[in-house]
DNA sequence: AGCACGCCGACT
DNA sequence: GTCGGCGTGCTC
């Protein structure tokens, strides 16, 4: 029996399946799947099992094979389909496979190999007795070298003479880091006679031992955890401990899961019902959930319109016909409410992968899904992977958002990923949002998903009044404050009549960088060309690549000026300024400093939604998916901050970030406002979000993309080049582009190699070539040929190269 | 990627 | 003569 295995070695030249012998001893327990060790050089390796077969098919002779060495789990944890999407994303992404399996498992299941010593039979306590270090490893057998190098630094080059003399052998192991979570539980050993015996002859002292046999007489078959028993029935561990000792009890340690939700009660909640418009979306939805075969839907529907409940209703009919679903958050939404919401209305059935989660938790939730004890999983991008055997439901809400688009390799989108996914299982995707990405839409206007549009709110609760002012002319009105006289004005009156409002900061592109206004010089970082942020927090200026941190300075270092200050407007600041104008208002602020520890964006929420603050005050983080009744203005500082960034997104991102803060005004009985504050008004994507107008803005935005030759017009590849010498990356670069420029169609637009936007990172230099293209059926093919003639020229050098397939970072 | 092997310069 | 620098090549 041979294994094909590919390796956790992830460069491009091990990028392939390798083979190896299976011992008679593991064939029972290896499948294709199977996460396993195998020795690989002078090695040892995890990799995962990709085939199995009689015969080698990797050009070596069967007895030169290596074997397997070990196999890590008793069920592999990749299911067939796992496997085949994650050879897919490796040709889709351009990288190497092991590096997309390990993006579809939980991170304790990422092995590391390490170098561990063991002492030899040679070794006695005379050898030992002048090194720590041998005298460390006679006491404990093994140690890893990672340790000994930090514990002994100066025997540390005497290792290699010791082998050499066999006093010692190094090995390599494969560990994971899988801790199963235990727990005590107490079950009883007596027979109801018997235990009616006992209890006859207890002594009269002896409570809580008189109440732990009543309650087994009354539930003689159950066990109860040694908590419950402390918590609900008041017995404590030592009256336990002594029954265990007479033989009337056993105490045995049971594996539970870590789950972060134990102690809450989620109550059922009615089905409300659905509006007509709700009705008729639902209605082909559940056509082809019927159907079991793929179909796709874009659900087009304002902030408001009850998108939450047709996800919930879909979801449930998928359940019903046996299937599983998947639902897909951003990262910033998945609060407890949302969290909530499932579990009131799919109770135990539901697994929830988000990034609060330890290791250990996130572990505990992807098993329930391998072992099919839930048939929902609700999580952020990675939740896409989750290992169910059956998915007929794909759900991505706010589906424009960009935390579904990877930022590492394997670069992929969850969006994509899902359309495969569904597309393999004939499942359903029902993707939804108010400001869907251009990129969607276009695809949904061509009729390549169903276009399901929901343009009112629930119970014909009226669009919040949008009104935008010109910040140019509140300064023209010598109102120098950060709150234009309407804001203001609007702030005093919700605060007489008790009501709530959100105030929100962009911040997108409003980096604080740290300037002297003497001489205009600016803080940068001495590895990165970009300019250094100030926090607050510990006073210091730092750089967001690499970590550079200086204290901030008293004088510029330039002109010795004192008058060196950041710019920027924070959170902090439109606080005080709050406090200053509106003396005793209470003001629940939210940005990275008051929700840094776990637990706390939750509390700030309910804190808020009890009526404990006037003012929620935050940054992206208070835009989405907050549904509070009693706010009833939104407010926006600097609405065009995100505008005149180098993206060519910006006026997208502008729109959306307008369209779904408004969103939060008004959303329940009381009517809402919403107030834009910015430097154009006259901009598209500010008129057209005060009017919720999404297909007006669609309309302009695509004759820019048109006129710029950007998505959904053409597709983007992005390859980034970086190495320590310019002259060696610009070489590099070349070889790619040339290579490239011979190949593509005509209509395909190759720019660059120039230096990236941020030219240097971490020392080293950046370039970058952009590929535009409309009509390039094999662009992977060509891209994997490129790369593969690159890696040729790269033998000599170093330079690192990555490929972004529709970037959303341009920089 | 890691690690061994191998080929040249500066030391005991 | 040997120790150790890091270029080159391989991993079933």
């Amino acid at each position: 029996m041979i294994a094909h295995i590919i390796v956790d070695v992830p460069v491009s030249r091990t990028n392939r399946p390798f083979d190896y012998r299976v011992p008679a001893w593991l064939s029972p327990l290896i499948q294709v799947g199977s996460r396993v060790v195998v020795p690989f050089g002078p090695r040892k390796l995890q990799g995962y099992v990709v085939g199995i077969s009689e015969n080698t098919e990797h050009g070596v002779d069967e007895d030169r094979l290596k074997d397997v060495e070990q196999v890590m789990d008793d069920t592999p944890p990749l299911t067939a389909e796992l496997l085949k999407m994650s050879e897919w994303m490796s040709g889709q992404y351009l990288c190497p496979w092991v590096t997309a399996v390990q993006a579809m498992l939980p991170a304790v299941l990422k092995g590391k190999a390490q170098k561990w010593l063991t002492a030899s039979d040679q070794l006695d306590e005379r050898i030992c007795a002048n090194s720590g270090l041998l005298w460390e490893l006679l006491r404990k057998r093994q140690l890893p070298l990672a340790e000994v190098e930090k514990q002994f630094p100066d025997e540390y080059m005497l290792i290699p003479g010791w082998i050499h003399s066999g006093l010692i052998t190094t090995e390599y192991q494969v560990k994971d880091r899988i801790t199963k979570k235990q727990q005590s539980f107490v079950k009883c050993l007596l027979s109801p006679e018997q235990m009616m015996e006992v209890l006859g002859s207890l002594s009269a002292r002896a409570d809580q031992m008189r109440r732990v046999l009543e309650l087994f007489l009354q539930h003689p078959a159950d066990s109860f955890s040694i908590q419950t028993m402390r918590d609900e029935f008041g017995v404590n561990r030592s009256a336990l401990k002594s029954m265990e000792a007479k033989g009337w009890v056993a105490i045995e340690q049971v594996e539970v899961y870590r789950d972060p939700y134990a102690n809450r009660r989620f109550v059922e909640r009615k089905k409300p019902a659905f509006t007509l418009r709700q009705q008729e979306v639902l209605a082909p939805i559940i056509r082809s959930i019927q159907e079991s075969s793929y179909a796709s839907f874009l659900l087009h529907g304002v902030t408001g319109s009850g998108k939450t409940e047709v996800y919930l209703e879909a979801i449930e009919h998928t359940l019903a016909k046996g299937r599983e679903a998947i639902f897909l958050v951003p990262e910033i939404s998945l609060t407890p409410q949302m969290v909530e919401r499932f579990k009131e209305r799919f109770g135990a059935d539901v697994a929830v992968l988000h990034s609060a989660l330890s290791q250990g938790e996130r572990y505990d939730e992807w098993r329930k899904i391998i072992r099919k004890q839930v048939k929902v999983v609700v999580g952020a991008r990675s939740a896409i992977f989750a290992p169910f055997q059956n998915v007929g439901l794909i759900v991505i809400d706010e589906e424009h958002e960009s935390s579904y688009k990877q930022e590492e390799t394997p670069r992929y989108h969850a969006r994509e990923v899902a359309l495969w996914r569904a597309k393999e299982n004939g499942a359903v995707l029902l993707m939804g949002s108010a400001t869907p990405a251009l990129e969607t839409y276009a695809l949904a206007t061509r009729g390549r998903y169903t276009l399901l549009e929901m343009p009112d709110r629930v119970g014909h609760r009226p669009m919040p009044q949008v009104h935008v002012v010109d910040m140019r002319e509140e300064l023209h009105a010598e109102n120098r404050s950060m709150f234009s006289r309407l804001l203001h004005e609007m702030i005093a009156d919700r605060l007489k009549k008790q009501e709530q409002m959100v105030i929100f900061l962009n911040r997108r592109g409003f980096s604080t960088f740290v300037m002297c206004r003497s001489c205009g010089y600016t803080l940068n970082c001495i590895h990165c060309d970009i300019s250094l942020t100030y926090h607050k927090s510990n006073h210091t200026a730092r750089c967001h690549y690499c970590g550079y941190t200086i204290a901030q300075p008293a004088h510029c270092p330039e002109c010795q000026s004192e008058h060196i200050r950041f710019f920027g407007t924070g959170t902090q600041k439109v606080e005080a300024e709050l406090a200053k104008l509106f003396p005793g208002i209470r003001v629940i602020r939210m940005d990275v400093d008051t929700t840094s520890r776990k637990g706390s964006h939750e509390e700030l929420l309910s804190k808020f939604r009890q009526g404990q603050g006037d003012v929620l005050l935050g940054t992206q983080m208070i835009a989405k998916g907050l549904d509070f009744p009693r706010v009833t203005l939104a407010g926006i500082i600097a609405a065009d901050t995100s505008l005149h960034l180098p993206d060519f997104r910006a006026a997208e991102k502008t729109f959306q970030l307008l369209t779904q803060v408004g969103g939060r005004a008004g959303r329940h009985e009381l009517e809402g406002d919403v107030v834009i504050q910015t430097y154009t008004p006259e901009h598209y994507s500010i008129i057209h979000a005060t009017r919720h107008d999404y297909p007006a803005f669609y309309q302009d935005e695509m004759l820019q993309r048109r006129r710029t030759g950007y998505p959904p017009y053409y597709r983007l590849v992005l390859i980034t080049f970086s190495h320590e010498d310019v002259p060696v990356v610009i070489r590099g670069a070349h070889v790619l582009g040339d290579f490239l420029r011979q190949r593509v169609a005509s209509t395909t637009i190759l720019l660059g190699p120039v230096a990236s936007p941020i030219a240097r990172v971490k020392d080293r230099f950046r370039f970058q070539i952009m590929l535009k293209y409309r009509d390039e059926p094999n662009v992977t093919e060509l891209l994997t040929q490129a790369t593969a003639a690159f890696e040729e020229w790269n033998k000599q050098q170093k330079v690192l190269m990555t490929i972004d397939v529709d970037p959303y970072v341009l920089l």
